[in-house]
RNA sequence: GGGCGGUUAGCUCAGCUGGUUCAGAGCACCUGCCUUACAAGCAGGGGGUCACUGGUUCGAAUCCAGUACCGCCCACCA
């Protein structure tokens, strides 16, 4: 490298760079006798395009993979995508229904034709928008949920539970969409407070026969449309009010159905009327009473939301315009006794905003019982950590309470469920058609392919990524147990941490920690780092109809991947979200500009072999070192709890405030002048150690200038370099120096407050011996001051302190003596108040005899040394009398 | 409604098992400087009854209880 610009232009730098760490593989790994430390990373959508929460994760990810990775481990990122099936297949639709195309017409094989040519094309832009921000994925290692392997361990785990009884079909309550005729997830359900009304219906008691008789009770329903389909009626058995009704029959309005009247303490007794019409095929909370009563099942909706036959009434109606005409009905048959009213949360569809109809269908369903429990187990004894801690809480909760997950969903994108059908309606579950059409021919030799109809639903997305961890290395290890892990999953599992946003605790990281357990018979991961979500500035979502989220490879563009990288990070503590705006770009920016500037300086310098180092250089690359090993500590420590944002600002501060502000001002040769030898070459270790420790974050910039610092060849590359460790040092050093520094800063204020320029030399008096000596030549140079120790002062001047040491810059016949007299006596006054607290304390016998020695002592000590501070103010405030 | 977490400077957050002058950091702000690496900079400075109330203790930002407000998860009352 030649002369270097004045600004540091990240756009040069950066792909150059990625391309050379891509040309030299330095991101791959393979198993090998160095300990391993690997991440999987959280398979973004494979439609997905980056956003700022990828870029917050992903860059956490890479900070922890580089730093494992200089850290002498071998270090193993593995990426992909997921296939994400509601999300892609929704794309796809959308796409063909822009073509005119309706997905039921061509059918399956032909949509999936469609989402895969789809995927070819749109799909992994991600992973290539990653390499921008300079991740160090293993690319050879790229996977993706759907690829064959990764396909066949989805089914090969589903045979695998179906074989151990813990799939089961089952009926459930789904969200259907009756205008995009699907059923959605519960994600995709948005609730809007909607008005409506509440009707209130008289039904009557039945006589036994189904004739009324003359008593009734009144239910309150918003759905009068539904109660052809009532199964009973329900009251809470500790209602007074309704003991009466106990083992009666009641009619159903207009129909005139006998339904019976049941108990049940889910009804509460202060809403509505305390009576409440069952409706199990309708209502979810109803299906579940239906099942504790065992109450029939009565369909009367069907799939696009109109009435069918079994309602006997209004047959082929649409659900709303049947509410409405039902209404009038039951006005006419006197049954209606009054409507109010009312706003609840009624459920939408995401998608077409139709109103989700309650609809039961038969779905797969995996047990959770023994995966939840085991699962629990893992976090709670610790062998995963979660951070931040209270997490686990709620996973706890959950874990607890798990309810068995449907496993299934009504798509085609996706790996379709392997249980195939025969002609008499019972089914087989398989790994593949052959092995079924052989299971099938068991119960039924005469049975051919053709007979076989596979299910038609697909699984869950979540039931293959919860599998990444393992089948990412060994796709043949999911779904048998007993299988010997290859040499990959055996060298790289468990994996060491993950870091996800808290949304997917239980969709994912839960579910990974099941499926670690079952099959490895160990956690996936030792640690879960929870992210936070990004937000904008006033604290809203980013969102693409909101507009407020900007696009990360501008961002790139403009400041730099090493400035949105560490811009990110500065403020994002665990578990917190992130309040995103672009001044912490900025911020990151100046940062890597600051990092050029200070090697521009020392670049520059010229170096005289002949020369000596100066005693300022000298203190100060002592002190330099010891402040490096001091700081290299904190920020292990920092790394070591998984505060990332403080460990990146200690370093941040290291390199900005003590590096370029102290140090290399100490050291810095007058205009013009050389350096000497050994200086130079401190500054520069110094230098690259900082680098070093700054890599993870800022990869780009540090390897632009590591690369210029020393001759390197190539194939050499700074993400190799170990991570500076810390050495020893004399504590006496750092302390000595922030005198010094604390010195500096005096003579720096009374330069501020007078207005005099810094290159004007300054005459600063030290009162007494306690200040060390081996400094002075330090503060000479930065306070540009000549320093003399002596026993009193004899000249006017500015007086301040530090700590208990006086010190007084002359400024003969430049002083107020008013001023300088009210500012000592302003400090007294403090001292004084101080004092007395301390001595409050002191004279506290309880204090002294229950606090413990040490804290004791420290109170004795504060009151010496205010002491001794008010003796010389008050000595200051006698000479300045005098004066 | 149930569960969990939070409330410290204008903003974002540290502050671990109560005691080190403990009330901190970064940013923002104010003042003065284009000082020959960097104005994306340098130097200096102001700013908080640690949400409120009570308790425990010699001592509370820190522990306990209650109140208020905020956030997240779950259920989302026919």
């Amino acid at each position: 490298m030649k002369e270097l610009a004045a600004k540091y232009s990240a756009a040069q730098v950066e792909d150059k760079w990625y391309a050379y760490w891509l040309d030299h593989k330095f991101f791959h790994s393979e198993p090998n006798e160095k300990q391993p430390y690997t991440i999987v990373i959280p398979p973004p959508n494979v439609t997905g395009i980056l956003h700022m929460g990828h870029v917050l994760n992903n860059t956490l990810n890479d900070v922890l993979i580089r730093k494992a990775r200089m850290d002498g481990k071998n270090a193993c990122w593995v990426p992909g995508t997921d296939h994400a099936s509601i999300a892609t297949e929704s794309k796809v639709v959308a796409k063909l229904k822009a073509m005119g195309i309706n997905k039921e017409d061509i059918g399956r094989e032909e949509f999936l034709r469609h989402a895969w040519e789809w995927k070819e094309e749109h799909g992994g832009i991600i992973l290539q928008q990653l390499r921008k921000l300079g991740c160090s994925c293993d690319w050879d290692r790229t996977r993706f949920t759907m690829e064959p392997a990764l396909s066949e361990a989805v089914i090969n785990t589903f045979v695998y539970f179906y074989n151990k009884g813990w799939i089961y079909k089952g009926v459930r309550m789904v969200n259907w969409d009756p205008e995009a005729l699907t059923a959605v997830s519960d994600d995709e359900v948005i609730h809007k407070d909607t008005k409506s009304h509440f009707y209130h219906l008289r039904y009557f008691i039945s006589d036994g026969n189904g004739n009324p008789t003359d008593k009734f009770l009144i239910i309150a329903t918003t759905r009068p449309e539904t109660i052809m389909a009532d199964a009973a009626i329900c009251v809470n058995p500790k209602d007074e009010r309704h003991f009466w009704l106990k083992g009666k029959k009641v009619l159903i309005p207009l129909i005139n159905r006998e339904i019976p009247v049941i108990e049940d303490d889910y009804v509460e007794m202060d809403f509505g009327t305390g009576c409440l019409k069952v409706t199990p095929a309708h209502d979810v909370h109803d299906y579940e009473i239906g099942l504790r009563h065992n109450l029939p099942v009565l369909e009367i909706i069907d799939d696009h939301g109109k009435l069918n036959e079994k309602a006997q009434i209004l047959v082929g109606e649409d659900r709303f315009v049947a509410r409405k005409k039902i209404v009038k009905m039951l006005e006419e048959a006197g049954n209606l006794v009054k409507v109010e009213d009312y706003t609840s949360p009624v459920g939408y569809s995401e998608r077409t905003d139709a109103v989700i109809e309650p609809k039961l269908s038969a779905q797969w369903f995996l047990r959770m019982e023994d995966l939840a429990k085991t699962a629990l187990e893992t976090v709670e004894s610790g062998r995963t950590k979660f951070t931040p801690e209270k997490y686990v809480n709620t996973y706890r909760h959950w874990m607890e309470n798990a309810r068995d997950w449907c496993i299934s969903r009504q798509l085609w994108w996706g790996q379709r469920i392997p249980a195939y059908y025969l002609p008499d309606g019972s089914y087989v579950v398989e790994a593949t058609p052959e092995a079924a059409l052989k299971a099938a021919q068991a119960k039924n030799p005469a049975l051919t392919m053709a007979d076989l109809k596979q299910d038609e639903d697909v699984l869950d997305t979540w039931f293959s990524s919860w599998l990444w961890p393992i089948s990412v290395f060994d796709p043949e290890k999911p779904g048998h147990p007993d299988h010997k892990p290859n040499k990959d999953l055996a060298y790289y599992y468990p994996t060491n941490d993950l870091v996800t946003g808290p949304d997917i605790i239980f969709f994912w990281v839960a579910r990974m920690i099941m499926a670690g357990e079952e099959f490895m018979g160990r956690e996936p991961f030792s640690n879960v780092y929870f992210t936070g979500i990004v937000r904008d500035k006033i604290g809203r979502k980013m969102s693409k109809t909101l507009g407020n989220s900007p696009n990360p490879l501008d961002l790139i563009e403009k400041y730099g991947a090493d400035a949105v990288r560490i811009g990110m990070l500065l403020c994002s503590s665990a578990g917190n979200d992130i309040f995103y705006d672009e001044a912490q770009i900025q911020q990151g920016a100046a940062f890597c500009n600051k990092i050029w500037n200070s090697y521009r300086l020392v670049k520059g310098w010229e170096v005289d072999a002949s020369e000596a180092q100066g005693a300022s250089a000298r203190l100060a690359v002592e002190w330099f070192a010891a402040k490096l090993s001091d700081t290299i500590a904190a920020v292990e420590d920092h790394y070591s709890k998984f505060r990332i944002s403080d460990a990146l600002m200690t370093i941040y501060k290291l390199f900005w405030d003590d590096y370029c502000s102290w140090y290399l001002e100490a050291i810095k040769p007058a205009y013009g002048k050389p350096i000497d030898p050994e200086t130079k070459k401190a500054t520069l270790e110094f230098f690259e150690a900082l680098l070093k420790l700054i890599h993870p974050v800022m990869p780009f910039i540090t390897e632009e200038l590591w690369q210029d610092i020393a001759e390197r060849k190539e194939g050499e590359t700074i993400m190799y370099a170990p991570t500076p460790k810390a050495a020893a040092f004399s504590s006496a050093v750092l302390e000595n120096f922030a005198l010094a520094q604390e010195a500096v800063n005096g003579v720096r204020g009374v330069r501020s407050q007078r207005n005099i320029a810094p290159k004007e030399v300054m005459k600063l008096h030290i009162k007494g011996a306690g200040f060390p000596q081996e400094v002075i030549p330090v503060v000479e140079k930065l306070a540009n001051a000549e320093v003399s120790v002596v026993d009193a002062f004899t000249s006017q001047g500015i007086g301040f302190m530090v700590r208990t040491i006086e010190m007084q810059v002359e400024m003969e016949g430049l002083i107020n003596v008013e001023e300088e007299l009210d500012k000592a006596q302003k400090e007294l006054e403090h001292q004084e108040k101080f004092l007395a607290g301390v001595r409050a304390k002191l004279s506290n016998e309880r204090f002294v005899n229950n606090a413990p020695a040490a804290v004791v002592e420290v109170e004795r000590k504060k009151e010496a040394d205010s002491l001794s501070k008010i003796e010389s103010l008050k000595a200051k405030i006698e000479a300045l009398k005098n004066n």
